[in-house]
DNA sequence: CGGTCTGTTGAGTACGGTCAACAACTGTGG
DNA sequence: CCACAGTTGTTGACCGTACTCAACAGACCG
């Protein structure tokens, strides 16, 4: 057993209007992992043998090039299944997955996926989505490299990263993790000097506010303009 | 019937091994349909009622941006399956397919879809790793984009494009379609110009040949080392 | 209280974009 | 067959965005 109680995953998108059954089977194999803040569930390269489900925190998806540049494929958050590209072709993981804060997770041995899918044929529908949004979103992410300046692209991120992990507070909302200039820049293919000038004139207009490696969007509709082209 | 012979298919990688019974069963409900060089199999944004076969030619598919730039998204050859991409989400097509030379392709309704993927497993199958597949390269050309300037990525489509879509021809290998330096030039992310330039400085050097939207790359080996790193 | 991490600011530079002009090739219709 | 229009490719001048590098200032942590 996992010592993980099926109450977690009911409060979850992914598996609302589960059967009581259902998600207790889909709990069994599974156990409950946590990783402090920094800790690596898993490395680029490195055999694909589980998958995880994020349960509460924040984990950030990196790729490194050839080179040794650093990119940051996405953030996950809450009720995300992550390591999961492995299940479909390849034998080791992608990327790299680093809890940026302390983060709770499911794991499940990746030999169990095929069984699993079985069973529950909402999985692996859940999956082929979750593939398609991803590649929806890698495309519209080269369309903004190839077309868009850097102002553009970073209003967007921090329009997005407020959008799926904001918190409100009082006069905007707070992104929910720290998150420095050079992760920012990593994100939007920027160097951190960019990103900083950029969001100093945005703070001083009162667009944003923050502290060290705190972000909070203020008037996200300004930030919306700038992003669509001023 | 189709009027199409289940040989077409026989020699295509993606069909090798199957019985001729399950040949004449996919067959069953397609139709052959041609298209003139130019001609657009489907537009974005249109309602995605079939799904398709390229047999012969070469198909690209391509994104509009908001502001109405386009950037091409891939070349397709004969073998490849497309306009899939709606079978998993979207009931439109996410991006234009044009033919760029005169091509024929088997056309199904995108209603039959679920009855074929459940009667040939290897279906759905090898759409989930075509999508890996596909979503691994958007990554690429994510982190190209970030990091690499026009040249690389240049040298880099090239190769890609001979590899995929090459014709031997003495002294080299040609891309086996008219690819103009605009079109070039939306495939990497750069203007024309910028293409232009570094072709023909390319030419020059004996790396490529080429006549009016033809391409001979005739040393992949400096070309190479180009898209490395020099 | 030093060391590390994060952020700011300035100076210089260059890659690649924009725009303009023209040349060469292709295909079409009179 | 030629004239013409449309497409494709080349080249030059100019310029701005964003990168590189350097120096420094706070914030946080042990």
């Amino acid at each position: 057993m996992s010592g993980v109680d099926r109450s977690v995953l009911a409060g979850l998108k992914p598996f609302a209007g589960w059967a009581a059954a259902d998600l207790d089977a889909l709990l069994a194999p599974a156990h409950a992992r946590r990783f402090d803040k920094g800790a690596a569930p898993f490395e680029q390269g490195a055999p694909a043998d589980s998958f995880f489900l994020l349960l509460d925190g924040h984990v950030q998806a990196s790729k490194l090039t050839p080179d040794g540049r650093q990119i940051i494929v996405r953030y996950i958050g809450p009720g995300e299944l992550f390591g999961i590209a492995a299940q479909i072709r390849e034998t080791t993981y992608p990327a790299t997955a680093k809890a940026v804060v302390e983060s709770l997770t499911l794991v499940w041995p990746s030999s169990i996926w095929p069984e699993l899918a079985a069973k529950f044929p909402a999985l692996s529908s859940g999956l082929l989505q979750a593939f398609g949004a991803r590649l929806a979103d890698a495309n519209a992410r080269v369309i903004e490299m190839a077309t868009e300046p850097v102002e553009r692209r970073l209003a967007r991120a921090l329009l997005k990263l407020a959008a799926q992990s904001g918190r409100p507070v009082e006069g905007g909302v707070e992104i929910d993790f720290p998150l420095t200039r050079q992760e920012l820049g990593e994100m939007i293919g920027a160097t951190l000097f960019s990103v900083s000038r950029l969001l100093k004139a945005w703070e001083t207009e009162g667009l944003i506010a923050g502290g060290r490696a705190r972000i909070v969007v203020r008037r996200s509709d300004r930030l919306s303009a700038i992003a669509e082209g001023e």
